[in-house]
RNA sequence: GGCCCCAUGGUCAAGUGGCCUAAGACACCGCCCUUUCACGGCGGUAACCCGGGUUCGAAUCCCGGUGGGGUCACCA
């Protein structure tokens, strides 16, 4: 067998979202797996919603995703270019070769006599399809209706009473009757190929392999059989990749909340675990391992191993797993990640010097435990950037304590004249204190947390001690014995 | 409505006729650890849509029903 040869074809009518992020991933996957080459194309033939913004998020997405691809826009290549628009003579010259050979005619019928039409059909619970009006019309009758200023659009003839057989790698032989596809359009009436056309032109011309997509084409699988065989073209395989689902069992959009990889990304999710989340979304390794890289899947990844039916996106898992990558990942990157979010909390100013940055790192220590995603640190990390108060009732109970300021001094006393402090020490002096007391833990470590934030829950004592520094740890002790009543 | 796809716990899913008195993960619920780390440890609740077949034997094969979804554009 040739090369595999895949592809990944967005619209660049709106941001990638979760839904083409796993059909990218899993071509990516599915070339990477069998040694074959990963194409981008962008379909961008319909004029009115297709932006060069769009086509830039979504290739700055997968980038972000670490899906990179062989041949396609930006990248070049053999069968370039890559970008639907500036392939027009070459759609052209098919349908021309179409016309010519018979299996296209142009139909000079209106937008609304069409309307009307399809309605009467709907209504009459009939197939709805081309009723075939301007299926053999003559020459002369074609520079008739030319000469009333119709534009005519080219159509492709369907043959009656075939039968299509779509081989389905993941779902089998699926069998369409052409008594169901009306005569459809292939060029619109301002020359630009639609959809079903451009994409069978395509996947020809540039060698494509396999086609591997979400389940909702699989109803314009037949149409585009019909084109490769009148041109007389190898089909490819296909694969129909069941559709991602929301909460409501729906197909995901965009009022189930975040859809964009965008969306999460600005959330601070990061890209291995979308890729991994993603990966497990219609596809199983069979083994139990469920958290793998790109690398480790890639290695296991095939078509007989994707689910047949739909699956609920399911935020949950998809935060474990991010909380997962975030307590795994080391500190300096996550702190890295974590600047733009504490700067937007106002923690930070516009430029971090080494020295805070420093800081940063021990804070992000001490709370990434918490997050599911990395904007989740602004809620968790204002004890370290803002002295607290003390109004807290319970924070007043605790510190109310009599055992409190021999706590506090003793603390005091051990910090006083120490420069730095790194979390071992902090562990063994925090250990030592109760002992040095003759209290019990909770008597010592309830009230100086108290004392530090302000409140009764949050960070372990042996990170915040560090991020603080001695000379903070001691404002705030004595601050707080302050503002006991 | 026509055509098409799908159907194991709340969710993702393993399972390709006997190994299933059905894995694992997320979520949930307990218990432990309870201020030393290690996706902390241990445990629990919870599923084969229904009805017919085929077979010695069905979650697994066939048919029907039901349910869910997709698609029916001069959008992709």
């Amino acid at each position: 067998m040739s090369e595999v040869k895949v592809r990944f074809a967005p619209s660049p009518t709106g941001p990638l979202h979760i839904g083409g992020a796993r059909s990218a991933l899993f071509n990516w996957l599915y070339a990477r797996r069998y040694h074959g080459k990963f194409v981008v194309r962008i379909e961008d033939t319909d004029l009115e919603r297709s932006s060069r913004e769009s086509e830039e998020n979504i290739l700055s997405s997968l980038r972000w995703l670490g899906l990179d691809w062989d041949e396609g826009i930006a990248a070049g290549g053999p069968a370039g270019p890559y970008r639907q628009t500036e392939r027009l003579a070459l759609y052209s010259q098919y349908a021309e070769e179409l016309l010519e050979s018979g299996w296209a005619y142009r139909c000079y019928c209106s937008e609304e006599e069409l309307a009307a039409q399809r309605e009467a059909q709907l209504a009459a619970g009939e197939m709805v399809g081309y009723n075939g009006q301007c299926r053999n019309l003559s020459e002369a009758e074609c520079q008739q209706l030319e000469n009333e200023g119709r534009k005519p659009v080219v159509r492709f003839r369907v043959p009656e009473g075939k039968v299509l057989t779509v081989r389905d790698q993941v779902r089998g032989d699926v069998s369409f009757d052409c008594h169901g596809i009306g005569d459809f359009i292939i060029v619109k009436s301002d020359g630009i190929p639609t959809y079903n056309f451009a994409v069978a032109v395509d996947d020809h011309t540039m060698g494509i392999t396999h086609v591997i997509r979400a389940e909702e084409h699989l109803s314009n699988t037949p149409l585009q059989i019909l084109l490769f065989e009148a041109l007389g073209w190898p089909v490819p395989e296909f694969a129909h990749i069941s559709l991602i689902l929301g909460k409501d069992r729906a197909k995901m959009s965009k009022r189930h909340g975040a859809t964009s990889i965008q969306q999460y990304r600005d959330l601070g999710y990061l890209p291995e675990a979308m890729v991994n989340f993603l990966a497990l979304l219609g596809w199983s390794p069979g083994a139990e391992e469920e958290v793998f890289t790109l690398d480790q899947v890639q290695e296991k990844f095939s078509l007989d191993r994707v689910a047949k039916s739909p699956a609920v996106f399911d935020l949950d898992k998809l935060n474990w797993l991010n909380g997962h990558y975030i307590k795994h990942s080391p500190v300096e990157r996550i702190a890295d990640l974590a600047v733009p979010y504490l700067r937007q909390a106002g923690y930070l100013p516009e430029t971090v010097d080494e020295s805070l940055m420093a800081k940063v790192r021990l804070v992000t220590i001490a709370v990434r435990e918490y997050l599911d995603y990395l904007s989740q640190i602004a809620d968790h990390a204002g004890v370290f950037f803002t002295d607290p108060g003390y109004d807290d009732p319970e924070a007043q109970a605790v510190l109310s304590g009599e055992q409190v300021p021999a706590v506090f001094a003793a603390l005091r006393e051990q910090l006083t004249g120490a420069a730095a402090l790194d979390e071992d020490r902090a562990r063994a002096l925090l250990k030592q204190l109760p002992k040095e007391l003759g209290l019990g833990g909770k008597l010592v470590y309830q009230p100086l947390r108290v004392g530090l934030t302000g409140k009764t829950k949050g960070p372990e004592l042996y990170h915040l001690l560090p991020a603080l520094g001695p000379a903070k740890v001691i404002e705030r002790l004595e601050k707080a014995l302050g503002s006991a009543i």
